[in-house]
DNA sequence: AAGTTGACTTAAA
DNA sequence: ATTTAAGCCAACT
């Protein structure tokens, strides 16, 4: 079975997982565009919810997650900092530089 | 069972 | 540029 055919809640929660563990440092990627890798493309919302409830034990790079405008989560002001101390640039308090902090994964080179 | 919520997104005004 | 509206769907009241 091929992940990309997986049906259940909790293999949707692993897709995430993986997709966010590859977020290289320095970048970001937003929940659609997460929603979209995991193959459940109208799922942005439970993007959400799956990395709100992650144990920090994974250690998952999840501060590199933000909405599509940018935005970071609200209620983790610590998520700015640990974008800041990998070089991603803000446009704002709240809103990552996308034109220069987005992960395009296409751009293999 | 029915209504509400939300670490969302896109389009429209 | 900012704000609204509608669509989204599993979890939670």
């Amino acid at each position: 079975m091929s992940s990309i055919e997986s049906r259940c809640p909790e293999d949707f929660r692993e897709a995430v997982y993986e997709v966010v563990r590859q977020i290289p440092a320095g970048r970001v990627l937003s929940y659609g565009k997460i929603a979209e890798l995991t193959g459940w493309p109208r799922r942005a919302r439970h993007v959400g919810r799956v990395l709100r409830e992650t144990p920090a034990s994974l250690r998952l790079p999840c501060h590199r997650v933000v909405n599509s405008a940018g935005r970071i989560a609200p209620s983790w002001p610590e998520q700015r900092t640990l974008l800041l101390s990998e070089g991603v640039s803000f446009r704002s308090e709240q809103c990552v530089n996308m034109a220069l902090s987005a992960w395009r994964v296409e751009e293999l080179i």
